[in-house]
DNA sequence: CTTGAAATGTGAGGATTTTAACAACCGCTC
DNA sequence: GAGCGGTTGTTAAAATCCTCACATTTCAAG
């Protein structure tokens, strides 16, 4: 494999991440090159990239027997993050409200709800509004506003009409940073806004990251540490003192 | 929906989680009817069923893009949809605030729309706000609230906070039923009146439906015929005055 | 039993996808 | 620069998929 081939599938596959589906025909334009090349470089790459029907989708998304190529491969910190997530899920209670942020992280959560949950979820990004709503026993509150492209989430002024409006039990918070000294730190200002308000509002707010984003530290900053009652990852759950850059 | 065509769909779903990938010929085989007919179950049950080029798979393999396929499957109105539309796309213009209803109807509006026009959209439905995130230059404004599965659309009080705060050119309203005497209706009475706000605001509204409407009466009514600037179908537009039962 | 509406099947056509063969191109060594 | 292997683009034919219109069946009500 050149290096050329790698650069592409390697931004083939950031396009996924951010958009789960895409048409041959225009990751081929996107990518700058002809259809033949965009099938001969996921031919040369079934563990990562599913390629069904004119369609390209991250591996992740596909598991069994499918016609052509496809295999299972999963980025190595899905597995970590869902792992937090069975931590979280068991803060959960079967008739409650609860808020879960944006970000690919608290996804796995809402997979992890049991389907005889009554519960009420409030979100304000896109795919997590899409994946709870495959809940048979969730109701959804989305929060408007303008729609932020990098994070498929909305915020604006009204978010905050809705969020008083509303008792929040437990707050699901994700971060891009984790920092000792600095707190908890995000991609986005917009985002940051929404979490302080709603961790201002929630009975319980729990930050639910996988281990890889400890010692990072991000542009937006939107709570100390001892802000959460819990701070879990996929090694459990640790209060918000005894955290330490070293703990894991 | 009858009961054979449900216990249908509850078989596919079921046999969808063991394979998470089926082939459109083996479940027709496997269901003992057309593959015509499993197209038809499909496109009725977008929320659990994902279908693609041909393959068949579990919802949840697939994140929040839906793809072509799955916005029109089978959809036999979707050719006079997508021609109303081409008339439609001709009242915007390539700076100004729209809204957009729910609906299939509308998708094919947001496909229409120049890559380059800088507009602001504004909608309430999943499925539009995914379609309308695709488009480049794009603003979009969600407006918030309680989901609504069998419309995927969001609605509650907190709408009319952001809608009193944005200027809108034009709106593109759908209906399920349009009566020369009656109006417009639609099924769901949350969307009447988010309708109705929204018309009350707009500086132009504009009905887009196809012409298997013309004729139907809903549950929902939200505005007679004379509420709207013109009634655009496939077969171009008319005046809310000279509109006719017959006209078509 | 008849009737009408809804559901289902069928087949033709057009559009899209797949495959394969071949030509053109690239970066490299000699 | 010529030669080489590997990569990429192009084309055409075959296979598959999608849509639409219409025929048929089913089912329930009259």
């Amino acid at each position: 494999m050149t290096a050329r081939k790698a650069q592409r599938t390697a931004r083939l596959i950031d396009l996924l991440s951010q958009r789960r589906v895409i048409h041959l025909s225009e990751a081929a334009a996107l990518l700058g090159v002809s259809e033949m090349t965009v099938r001969r470089d996921i031919a040369t790459n079934q563990g990562q990239i599913a390629y069904l029907g004119g369609h390209i989708l991250a591996a992740a998304e596909i598991e069994a027997d499918i016609p052509y190529e496809l295999a299972t491969a999963a980025d190595s910190h899905a597995a970590a993050k869902r792992e937090a997530c069975v931590h979280a899920v068991r803060k959960i209670r079967p008739d409650e409200t609860i808020f879960i942020d944006c970000g690919t992280t608290l996804i796995h959560l809402i997979d992890l709800i049991p389907d005889n949950y009554q519960i009420t979820a409030i979100c304000y990004a896109m795919n997590v509004a899409e994946r709870l709503s495959r809940k048979p026993n969730v109701t959804i509150i989305m929060l408007g506003g303008v729609y932020h492209p990098a994070s498929a989430s909305f915020s604006g002024t009204h978010d905050f009409d809705i969020l008083n409006s509303v008792g929040i039990n437990a707050a699901f918070l994700s971060a891009a940073g984790v920092d000792a000294k600095r707190g908890a730190t995000c991609e986005h200002f917009h985002e940051a806004v929404v979490k302080q308000k709603v961790m201002s509002l929630a009975r319980e707010n729990y930050l639910v990251i996988d281990s890889s984003k400890i010692g990072k530290l991000k542009r937006a900053f939107f709570s100390a540490m001892d802000g959460f009652d819990a701070i879990i990852t996929e090694h459990g759950e640790v209060g918000p003192d005894s955290f330490l850059p070293q703990a894991v």
